[in-house]
DNA sequence: AATCGCAATCAAACCGCTTTGGATGCCGAA
DNA sequence: TTCGGCATCCAAAGCGGTTTGATTGCGATT
């Protein structure tokens, strides 16, 4: 069943079909009823294939996703963002489709889903210090919107982002009033740009109470359980080893609960821990109570409203620049007391 | 640039360009090299929504992801099984698209992708028992891959499945070789046909060694860390605690882990575990000895085989249902060991 | 009665490609 | 010489919608 045939079992023209189902005015009420009703009675659904082609827009949002042929792995948090997105998505008649490639073939993928109309914006992932997506992007005339900010961008673009900064300075301060002095960092990849804002706000916390950042104390790998627990086992081996923790995942926060227990060390009493906590639903932090004193800052919900900036920006081209910046909440959980008396 | 214009540049008409382009015979050849030529120097990208009004083809595939407005979550594996689908699309022209759907429109989401045109095919994930999907997608008449099984299901079908039944036999054999005989299985929700066929595997080894199943010792919860921890405390409270446990997943293990290390059991000496690996890229099992002995199956490599099983039957339309059946691996780690003596 | 305005509808062009069904020119065979 | 066959190339008709630019009918205005 396609327009044509619905039309001329209506006893009417293509176009006034198309305009009644598309809600234009100059169509009669009584009409467009009767179009309504057939259409659903024939189970009318217009071929999405000619609408796109008609009207010159992809309706459909693309996200790439390199994939390792070095280091980097399928990031954890994408399964989450993209769900929200996608709801975003759905609810506004748009596909996201997903394109898997080698990095190296990354700069190419972006320039054929523009030269091939297949979406009408991306929206860019997990973006580094001087991300080069960024200016090719702008270069190619492609709209997009940022999860993240990449610091060193010459050109304004538009991001959401949660405050990571602010986040890791309130968790240091909190451990700091504590009585912690001695704060290990276990942090992400430090060429993506969240992971630098993070160390930024830990160490602007500390050094606005007159505490020297300790190198020792500072770690920087992948979010794995492995890199965490490795991270952890190093600071608890230093002849001063920390009693508070700042870790960048829950993931990470998992290694580091292995490496204090192999040590004997109660999380909570001996020792503090702090993890920022994106909320993945299939990585829940406690469910009364969290274990986790934690930044929480639901990373589906960012996803959401990252599609929401994307649509609207693709819905008013030559617009300005969007930004939103999401604080994150400082939950207490069980993982953080008081520094034990030396 | 578009075709026409392309070919009128060369002096040709869109017909001979449009056959250079795609490998038609009817064409000189040296016509053909310069036409690609000028393609490449004009930098032309045939026009996707074009090709597929042409060709009535969407060379796009659709994975359909219900969300939770009652129980389910997100997937862990999903995010890797998409990675592994999505690098068998790229490499055949075919673009990914998904659909986040709230799980009351699931249905409806089939039904509009087949009759909007938008995918020539989709994959279905996570089948339940007497998977409603699989007759509906027969009954709409659009191509699908399972990954996984559905029991009960009446009508043929094409799928790809790790041997859950398979694997789960082979651990608790290895477990009761180690002289275990009080085996806690944690398994994931079984209405999950996959939970329901690793029950199966354990209790059939039970049985084969003459031992009853005791339902004390048989959990069925969400794989998530929380579950598993709270599985594991339950048993281990029992009068006769398990001295080793089967578990559903690499993030349930990290709860029973948790559980273990709580009681004072150490892992590999005291108490045995055996978890399923998906080989998740965010969550290795260690990385040169593994720190959970496990049944293994690369859920990344099963996303690229469904997908390649998938295209190939949209490309032979009418072909009998094709089905893969993987074996997981038992690899050691240092999570299992001799039952201690009593 | 002639004109105008407005509501309602339609024919046809168009989006950018593929594909059908010819054309055209040239060569060798009858 | 004539004609069939072959290699090349092309005009035009789709694909299934949207959209532009009329057209029609009718009550209201002059």
């Amino acid at each position: 069943m396609n327009l044509k045939e619905l039309a001329s079992r209506l006893g009417l023209s293509p176009t006034t079909v198309s305009r009644a189902l598309n809600g234009y005015p100059e169509v009669n009420e009584a009409t467009r009823e009767r179009v309504m009703a057939a259409a659903k009675r024939h189970n009318y659904h217009p071929n999405t294939r000619a609408i796109r082609l008609a009207t010159g827009r992809a309706m459909a949002v693309g996200h790439v996703i390199p994939i390792a042929t070095r280091h980097e792995i399928v990031n954890p948090v994408f399964a989450d963002f993209i769900a929200g997105a996608g709801e975003t998505y759905s609810r506004n008649g748009y596909d996201m489709v997903l394109s898997v490639v080698p990095d190296d073939q990354e700069e190419a993928t972006y320039r054929g889903l523009k030269s091939k109309g297949n979406v009408d914006g991306v929206i860019v992932h997990a973006p580094r210090m001087n991300d080069p997506r960024i200016a090719l992007l702008h270069d190619i005339g492609l709209p997009f919107v940022v999860h993240g900010r990449a610091t060193g961008a010459a050109l304004p673009y538009s991001w959401l982002d949660v405050n990571n900064r602010r986040a890791f300075q309130r968790a240091t301060e909190f451990l700091l009033d504590l009585g912690h002095s001695r704060i290990g960092l276990v942090n992400g990849l430090e060429f993506m740009d969240f992971a630098i804002r993070r160390r930024t706000g830990y160490v602007d916390a500390l050094v606005a109470r007159g505490i020297a950042p300790d190198p020792g104390l500072m770690a920087s790998d992948e979010m794995t359980e492995i890199a965490g627990h490795r991270a952890a086992r190093a600071m608890l081996a230093l002849p001063q080893r920390p009693s508070a923790f700042l870790v960048a995942s829950m993931i990470s926060g998992m290694g580091v609960r292995r490496a204090l227990e192999e040590v004997g060390l109660h999380m909570g009493r001996d020792i503090s821990v702090i993890i920022h906590d994106d909320e993945l639903s299939y990585m829940k932090n406690g469910e009364d109570v969290p274990i986790f004193t934690a930044t929480r800052s639901s990373v589906r919900s960012a996803g959401r409203l990252t599609a929401e900036m994307l649509l609207d920006i693709i819905a008013h081209p030559g617009s300005a620049p969007q930004h939103r910046l999401l604080e994150a909440e400082l939950i207490i959980g069980q993982s953080t007391g008081p520094a034990p008396k030396v």
